[in-house]
Order: C-alpha cells, then structure tokens, then sequence
DNA sequence: AATGAATGAGGATTCATTCAT
DNA sequence: GATGAATGAATCCTCATTCAT
C-alpha cells in the first residue's frame, strides 16, 4: 500500500535529474544554502526551507543528513575546520588563531550558538554534536595558547570566547565585527577578525 | 500530554467560572506558567502547555496575551521590573543593582536571550519587546552606574553584560552561576548575583 | 518559532466551529468514517481520509485518538461489544451469538482483520489492542459455550472462527455471507450470521 | 538503514558491472530478498529494503518487475509452482500436495495472503496476480483430488484452504504448523506440512 | 469571563519511481 | 546492464488561533 506518487497526472514532466555527478555539489549547495537560511531566519528554520535554497529536493536532504542536527553540524564543521587549519599553520600566532574563530563569529549567526552549547535547546539535538565540535575548538586553541596568556587559566578560553560570541549580535555584519572587537578589548585581549583562507 | 476526552462528557460538570475575580489571578499563574515551561522546554514550546501548567484554558492564555511574544515579554517584564526596583532602592549600590541583574541571569533562560536581542530571532517577534526592556534595564542601571567605573564608557556596559549571558550556560543553577561569576571576574568587574526581595 | 497558520490570507473565514457541543458526534462520526474507510481501502488508509469522511479537521482525529492504532481499536470495540452483548442476553442461544459474530465478520472488513491478529502486521500497532480485543470476543462466547459443543476443546473455538473469517471474502456482502456459511457447513457447526439489535 | 554517502564520493569506484550473466542471478536474489523482507516486515516493506538486501541498486529491481504487485507476485509464483510439481509428480498422493501446499503455509506469510484474494486490498494491484496465482493452485490440487473426497463439492476445497489460511497464524514456525494441523483435523481431512523437494 | 473543541496550515519524513552516468 | 542519486507527492503530526457554549 501506501503508493505514494499517485498515477494521477500521467505525463507530468519530471524536473531534470542531473545525475549521481551531482551528489556532492548538491551537498555542498545544502550546506551553504543552510549557512543562509540559518543567518537569515535562526536555527530553527524549516528543513524545507533549506533545501528550497539549496535548489533540491526535500529528499536529497535527508540523504544526506540524517536529521536537522546532523544539517547544523555540517555548517558548523566547516568553521571548526578553518579554526583547526589556522592552528595547525605555522604562519598563524595564536592572535591570529583567535582572530580566525574571531571572524566565523562575526559571519556565522550559526556558528555563534555553537559555543553557547549548553541552553536548553529545545527539541533540536544539537547539543551533542556541538560539545564536540566545541571541543574541538578549544583543543585547536590550546595548541597555540602561550602558557603566560591570559586566558591560559583554567576554563578562561572557552569561557572568553562565549563572552565574545554572547556580545556579538546586530543585523549587520560591521556591527558584529564591532561589537566582537569591543568585547576582547574589555577583556584585555589582543584579537581582531582575521579571514582565513579556504573562507 | 494530549489529554484524550473522557467518553463520559455529556454529564462532566462544566469547570465554574470563578467570575471577573480570577482574571488577574489567573494572568499570574500563566505568567508563572510560561516562566517554567521555558525553563524546561525553551522559548520554543506550545502555548498550551503554558496554559494547561497555568490550569486554564486556552482562550484565557489569548485574553491576556495577544500573542506568542507577549507572553515571553510578560515573564521578563517581571525580571526587568525587579532590577528597576533595585536601582530604585536608596540600599543597593550599583554592585549590588548588577548582582540582583546577575541573579536574573543565572535563573532564567529567558531572560539570557533577552539581552541578545538582535540575533536573526526567526519569526517570533519578540525581538520588539526585547528592545524596549532592554533598554529599561540599561536605563535602570545607568542610575546607578558611577562616572569612573570600567563600564561607564560608550556602550561598554551593555556589552559587559551581553558577555556576561553568553558566558552563562549550564544545565543546573549552580554551574551557571559559576560561570556568571568567572564571567565577571574576566572582566574585572565586581559582581556576584543578588537575590532580590520580591523574587 | 515555528509560527504555523500564516498570517498570510489575512480574512480566510474559518469554517464554522460547531463548539464543544460536537465532540461526541465527531467521536462517532469519525469511527463510522474510519469503518467505512477501512472496508474500502483496507486497515492502511490514510487518517486524512477518515477525518474527511467524517467531516472534521485532521486534528479532531488526533484529539480523540493517539495513533492510529486508537482508531481501529475504536472500530472494533464497537464490534466486540455487540458479541457481548448477545452473550450478555438471555434470549441468545450459543448459535444466535455465533451468530452475531458471523454477522459482524460479514459486515467488515475490519473485523475479520482482528481476529488473525498474529500475523506480522507491519508499522501499526494494532497487534496490542487486537489481542485484548480478541480475549473479549472468546470470553463471550465461552460463556455461551455448551460443554458438550465440538468446539469445547481446547483451543478448537477460536481456531474456527479464524477458519471462517479465512473463509470469508469477497467484494459484496452477499457473497461474504454465503461463503461464511458454507465455512460453518464444512465445519459441522450450526450458524448463520444474525443482525444484532444495535447494529 | 538510509545509508549516507561517503564524503569521499569522488574516488569511489563503481561497484563492478557483473555484465549481462548476472541478470538472471540478480532477479533471483530480489525474490529471495523479497521473502525474507516479507517475513520480517510485512508485506508493505519498502521496495528500497527489498533491493538493498538482495545487494543491488534500486533500479534492478525495477528492470525485473514493473510494481510492487510484480515483485509479490514472483515471491508467491514459486510457491504455487512447487505445489503444481508436486501435483506433477506420480509419487505424491492428493494428501501429500495438500502437505505441500500446507508447508507453504505454515512458512511464508505472504503466500497466506495470496489465498485471501478478496479482501479490499488496498491500491496494490496484487490483487489481478493473486487470483490468477490462487486459480493454478487450485487447477494443481484438483488434478489429484479423488472424486469421492469430501472436499470434492463444489467450491469447498478453495473454501477449506483458505480457512486454514485463516487458522494459521502466531510468530513462531511450530505454532503455525500446529495451527494448521489443528484446523485440518476440525475439518476431518487428513494432510499434515510436507516439505517439498525443491523448497 | 472561562473552557476546551475544532480548524487547518505548516513542517517533518518516507518512498515509489525515474534517469544520468 | 547496473548503480544509486534526485525528485516530489503523500502522509503524519503538531499547534496557533478562533469561537460556540
């Protein structure tokens, strides 16, 4: 039972199938079209909405990710690995690390929330794939951090970063650059966005 | 949940209306209602479970509130309402207005985001309402604010204290007060959460 | 979030609210639509077509019954309470209430499908219900049962009646009954189907 | 299940193409797929289980049958065609094609189905196949069926199967046979499951 | 003034089926 | 000849909102 594409209209033309070649162009277009939608309407924006952009079909989303978590932390993935590249570049002090985190703060509304893990987030279970990538980070972090830094204490990284990422907010992206610049300096750290290459 | 109707409905007794009397009572318990309910389900949850915790019916929940976002204002309407008590009251120094703001933090979900207001917040418009208690509360504590402290420059203290709800998080009272506190020390400011009277 | 009925089309009229008043004819309405659904499309049809038949929103369906498996139960009970209460009635002989039985198998589909419960009946969880259901209907009839029937044995009574309800198919009622009754015949049983009062 | 693509799609080679040798193999593979997934799920199992167990692409399958109906239809053919052997074969009496026909029962729940045809079977067009499938067996049992048999009236002897189709249920092997003897004894025709050669 | 049933749109998810490779 | 990605319609289910009582 259950014959679901009803037999009704017989001829209708089917959109185009552009072949398996397609599969991680397809992926690549969810993901970015998930970091917009995201951006535009919040975390919780429809799955549908998502692959709309992305110029798919609902169906192809869920072949490639199992559940909205799973979307989420596709698009996060991607910043966590820029961090994760810039740490491990020898070109990059750990200024410069954190001014890479500093800048997909400033881009990412998404991105944000990630190190904000720990709300009660609703019926999204993102919550688990964010600790990780959260951690993540913070290892990324720590393989840079001068030991006489500042934020070398205890908890103080991850703890600075949420402040950071909790001041950063505005529609526009200048004023989140602004406002992220503001927040290191009243805690006495030295960090500016830095654009990572593969951005 | 999704109580199913007892087959017996045709004698169940119709549940009194306890007259005009009840109205504000009955404001109060739904805004106590919601207060709960976010803290256990987010911002995100049914307005039915608000009014079924409140022990009302729906329709009480639409005379008192016009929508979804008016209901959220009015549970942090009482926070805000209580910080300005605070800076009203001759006995609290402006550490301590800051405390009972602290306080706040470190109890409710709600009132975290509030002071985020500008993230892309999807469709709820909440964000109108945040605005304007924002800024109430900003001005409840510029009363207070003496001219050469850290915060008093520009927009420092509002940032100051965005930071501080970013850094926030956790899932019991005592880890995020925790935080609230290293938060603070981050910043070099005096502050630990007060409880105020009415709380 | 998640702000479901559009404002969009501003003055869609809503379409009539019968009030409460209505609950328990839309209760029967939509197990007499879920009966007739079921007879045409089989136990998989789609809630969204009996809500329909019944006249009523999807919601009314869901406000009544949890899942679909409620639904069915539903139908069936209604069935099974009728061989109750032949049982219960002095002025039925064992064969009037095997009679009743027959009737009901002849009558729909539904009720036939109960009484196989064992099969693997994939996604709905009817198997529960159906099981109890099926206690019901024995107990009845062993009530009934005289000591000396060929189906006193063991489990010989309710083998036959899933033989016959084997035995009973077909697009019409007529021919549903004449097939039930040579499945009796060919057992050695006396019985043909008996309209119960409330049916 | 709902296998997600490797990311590293780019360099994955394609899984070897048997050449045009393997089709028969394959389609036989699908049958046998089909009967296990059958079994386990249901008859409404998806058709995408149905290619993955048998360890080809969605699309073989439907090279080798055009519906679902086709694919149930090879599933219960091979039943039917061992019962005509056995009805074929000199050494096998009436009672041992019945015994035949009787081990098909008790293992494969879709053949049981198959001697429903008549129920309101949903949209699945099984139905045509199904009737013609039930016609051979019938055409195959009364090549062998004495004269003087008790099953030799009229429509009795499709009528006896399918009740004993009907009897035989429950999630264990043995109990289905045990049902199957029960309810060919309540009709005093003796048959007993017999295994055929080829199964 | 309160109750809670009803409506129905929206979002999630699943599969049958097609088709580029 | 085979693979499996893509499509998208259908179904499920949830809830915001209205409204008869």
């Amino acid at each position: 039972m259950t014959q679901h594409p009803t037999t009704s209209s017989a001829t209708r033309r089917r959109p185009a199938n552009n072949g398996p070649k397609a599969a991680p162009r397809n992926r690549a277009a969810l993901v970015a079209a998930a970091r917009e939608i995201y951006a535009e309407q919040g975390m919780d924006a429809p799955l549908s909405a998502i692959a709309r952009r992305a110029g798919v079909g609902q169906g192809v989303l869920y072949r490639h990710f199992p559940d909205r978590a799973a979307v989420a932390a596709a698009v996060l993935e991607e910043n966590v690995r820029e961090v994760e590249q810039a740490a491990g570049a020898d070109a990059f002090s750990f200024t410069a690390v954190l001014g890479v985190l500093t800048w997909h703060l400033t881009e990412s509304a998404a991105f944000i929330g990630l190190l904000h893990a720990g709300e009660a987030t609703g019926r999204s279970g993102v919550r688990a794939y964010a600790l990780i990538l959260s951690q993540r980070v913070e290892r990324a972090l720590r393989k840079r951090l001068p030991e006489d830094h500042p934020l070398a204490a205890g908890g103080d990284l991850m703890l600075a970063i949420a402040m950071v990422s909790g001041a950063v907010s505005g529609p526009t992206r200048a004023e989140r650059e602004r406002r992220a610049l503001a927040a290191w300096r009243l805690l006495g750290v030295a960090a500016e966005p830095v654009r990572p290459f593969g951005g």
